[in-house]
DNA sequence: CTATAATTTCAGTAATTCCTGAAACATCGA
DNA sequence: TCGATGTTTCAGGAATTACTGAAATTATAG
């Protein structure tokens, strides 16, 4: 398979920037290439484009189906697996956070709450403490609204996106609201 | 410097975790440790407590300031540099959340843009472009959108994560409002 | 069931990243 | 200016990660 100059680029560009994002070189070619294929391509039509050897491509796709980021499928009347990029841009963004969340953060989060458990001693560790309370609550926070907003359909989020920082005047409204509507609502979560 | 259990699995935790943020272990954990800590720490605390090399404390440092989480100062009558992280939870996340940006997504987002100046030649190219540009559009409305929110003081930026998909209902309203005063807003970007 | 095609595993090697100790460099007080 | 203290640089070794080719495993058509 060859591949046109405007592929090649972009290829090798995810290949560069695949360290900075946690997989290999090989690997961020792959998907690159899989991102832009119009049609799926099998493992020889991959290690031949990107001149990796056959296992190494295998290796590839696996870490990238861990990674929910790549479909597997068969053609008619072939054996060979089939791989290919979901369409949707949207859909590939949610995994990736997804994905990301779970490898990344939710660890921490764990780690900090059984760290929590625990009762500080001295003041030093009275003051640990308290600084990680503070990230957990963070991290939490943000985990949580990610959950939240992620499940919206792509055009909702479209929207909010777009909203940006604007939406800081429907909170203003909001307040202004809740206080006008007075002591009914203000003990209201 | 001696550190306490629950400093300790704090510690160890990031040093683990480094790996797959990017990171080195050593980073990590020197990290970890400044972060828990009620003062500022020299080099030569960190190394000792950490159990690293002088100057793998000097690189790990280095490459800590040039991620902007640590502030060197002077303690008055020590000739030595003292290091500490920023007190405020939510000014690392946004330093961290710009810091990833400026190393993981502009770059992209260049070549992206540099490689969508070519005109595609054939049908598999017209097909790789659009999924260029999708990918762009993506990347860019949600760059522009973290960008704009990030903007705003902590406060209104935690109410509005609070608020998370429930902004939904907002939007709602903002479309009936739009329909209801017709013709007059329509145009309005 | 067998032969063949497709895929995965894995041991060994290559490449990269991490870390150290020694030396160079910088800063400051006397 | 000198000497002492503090910091950075860097070459080389250690540890980790990436990649390959051969062999083993799996799947399928006949």
């Amino acid at each position: 398979m060859n591949t046109t100059s405007l592929v090649q680029s972009f290829v090798l560009h995810f290949g560069e920037m695949g360290s900075r994002w946690g997989i290999s070189r090989t690997v961020g070619q792959i998907y690159a290439l899989l991102y832009v294929s119009p049609k799926p391509l099998n493992a020889d039509e991959i290690a031949e484009t990107l001149d990796f050897s056959r296992s190494n491509v295998s290796m590839g796709l696996k870490e990238l189906e861990s990674w929910r980021l790549v479909r597997l499928q068969h053609l008619p009347g072939d054996r060979r697996e089939y791989f290919s990029a979901p369409e949707d841009v949207w859909t590939i963004f949610r995994t990736l956070a997804e994905e990301r969340r779970k490898r990344e953060i939710d660890p921490t989060l764990t780690m900090l709450r059984s760290t929590l458990m625990d009762t500080p001693a001295s003041a030093d560790e009275r003051y640990a403490h308290a600084r990680l309370r503070e990230m957990h609550d963070l991290i939490e926070l943000v985990t949580t609204w990610f959950n939240d907003v992620q499940r919206l359909d792509q055009k909702t989020l479209a929207q909010l996106l777009k909203l940006g920082s604007k939406a800081q005047k429907f909170l203003a409204l909001k307040d202004k609201l809740t206080l006008a509507s007075g002591t009914k609502s203000a003990t209201k979560r």
